[in-house]
Order: C-alpha cells, then structure tokens, then sequence
DNA sequence: AAGATTCGTAACTAACTAAGTTACATGAAA
DNA sequence: TTTCATGTAACTTAGTTAGTTACGAATCTT
C-alpha cells in the first residue's frame, strides 16, 4: 500500500466484499487484494466498522462484511469514516496577532469550508454499487472480446 | 514554516510584497515574516518567479517585487505556481488487471479531475488584491476600535 | 472443555517526505 | 573591489505512515 492510497485501497477491499456478500471475508484475504499486511487491513478499516458501513466477526468463520447495502454507502461516507481531509490545507496561524496573517487565514479558511462542501456533496452521489456496477460491466467486456476476437 | 502551509505561507508573504510595492525586500526580510530560513523561502518562491508572479534581483538592493499588480494575481495561479495538488489523492495501480481496482481508479480519477477543475475555478475567483484589501480593512478596524475604547 | 481461528491493539522498525541548515558560486550595485 | 543578495547543491533533522511482530480476547467446531 502506497501513500496517500488509503481511500483507494479502501475502496478496492470494499468493492471486493460487494461481490463476495455471501460470506466474511478475513483481514488475511483483504490484505492480499491490496498488497499489504493484515494488520494493515484491520487498522485501516477499523474506522469504517464504527461508522456502520462494514461489520467485523471474530473467531473461527469470522471477518469481515458489508454493514448495508452498496446502494446505501457513499465514497463521502467511507471518505469521512476514514478520517481522511479532502483539502491538504493547513491554516495554524504561525504569527498571532499578525493582521496579515489573518487575513490569508480567513480567506484559505472559507475557501476550503466551501470546497469541502463541495466535493463532500460530489462524493456522495457515487456509491459503492456503482463501483460494483462498473466493475461487473468491464468484467462483462472482457468476456465479450475474449469470445468476439 | 509547518507542513502543508506552503500555500498560507507563500500567501502571507505575498500580501507584504503587495503592501510594499514601492521597493524590494530581501528573503531575509520575508523569511521573518513566516518565522523561517531565507533559503527555504527561496526555494519555496522560486516556482513563483517562472510563473512571473513576482520578480528576483541580485546584488545590492535586490530582493522580491510582484511581478503584476495584485488584481491580475489569482490565487489559482499562486498554488498551481507552487506545484501543490489541490487534492490529496494517490491512484496507482498496485495490481495491473485487476478489474476491481480499475473500477476504482476509474471512478476517483472521474472525480479528481472535475474536482481539481472546480477548485480551480474557485480559486482563479480571489486575487492578491482582495487580500490585502482584506488586511486593510482589519487594519482600519483595529485603529478605530482602540479611538472607541 | 480443548483447540483452532480470527479480530483488536500495542509497540517497534523502516521508508519516505518536507523543512531546516550550511556552504559557496554568481551577479549587481556602491 | 568590496558588499550585498540571490541560486543552488548537499546534508541534517523532524514528522508521518506503512509494515511487522507479538499476544490477548472472542468465537466456532469437535
């Protein structure tokens, strides 16, 4: 798992679970798909089991499963479970008191609330069927050519 | 200077070169602004300079000027200068073939790109000018209220 | 009840990034 | 020609995050 990928590798083990709904799958297996340590997985997904969108089970036939359906999670929510900012801004003021300052402060801050609004609202409307959805139709193409070519 | 402040740094220093435009000042000078090294702010502004947002001048009485008045000065133009991704995303592939992951990467980078477009939009909206007429402002307030109290 | 399985979590290590620092060459003005 | 200031390379330091090891707690099977 690289940098910065969590959200992308979160999604690509969430997609996973989407298409496997009848059964848990472990940290073992979902640390496979994205290349990485299962202690890795549990920690990274940790966060999404308080949020509801996934359930964990331990002990012999545990792991982890969607919490709902695909069509009731959006990439906001894993988003914001994942604690992750969608803005990289940091406006700590550095010189209190310094008129300047504020000003850059004040006009960054609105900024980024504004723009977080934004994509959070943008991050909503997709969900993790319509990546399932996606998903099966290129899987669907490759059957289609391997058969046509 | 902390981290991810580059922009609120580069911004703060900026609006001081904007509010003393009639002579140069010295990466020393700036550097004290954000309680930093002359070395760091070189290398920090030195993007700015290839955009032509400020200019450079060696030697005796050299030092920083803006390049163009502050009114044609966007923010968008500032950060896109400093070579920040306004957004924090990473998608590489990790497991070339897999469809799952392509669904993925397909879908965030879908949205990155239209995200970073709106962003900049926003961004192209605010200039230099408006901040430092902002630090006006407070400036004048300041001297106000201490006449009133 | 015993044993196997799997999550939960703490503690440590390694890799990476960005800021800070030192040093010195280059260029311009007095 | 001396002084001032940028340009830049090279190195150090600090902070963050992924990766790893280890082990306790919970749950299922037999």
């Amino acid at each position: 798992m690289k940098r910065n990928s969590r959200l992308s590798s979160t999604l690509h083990i969430l997609v996973h679970m989407a298409e496997t709904q009848e059964h848990a799958l472990t940290s073992e297996q979902l640390a496979t798909f994205i290349h990485t340590n299962p202690v890795v997985v549990r920690r990274t997904i940790a966060g999404l089991r308080d949020a509801g969108i996934v359930t964990s089970a331990r002990g012999h036939g545990g792991g982890w499963q969607l919490g709902r359906a695909p069509e009731k999670i959006s990439l906001a929510e894993i988003s914001a479970a994942l604690g992750e900012t969608l803005l990289p801004f940091g406006t700590e003021p550095e010189s209190p008191g310094c008129l300047v300052e504020q000003a850059v402060i004040a006009a960054l801050d609105d900024f980024r609330v504004e723009a977080e609004r934004l994509l959070a609202e943008k991050l909503s409307r997709i969900t993790l069927a319509d990546l399932a959805a996606d998903f099966r139709r290129r899987y669907e193409l490759i059957g289609v050519t391997s058969h046509a070519v």
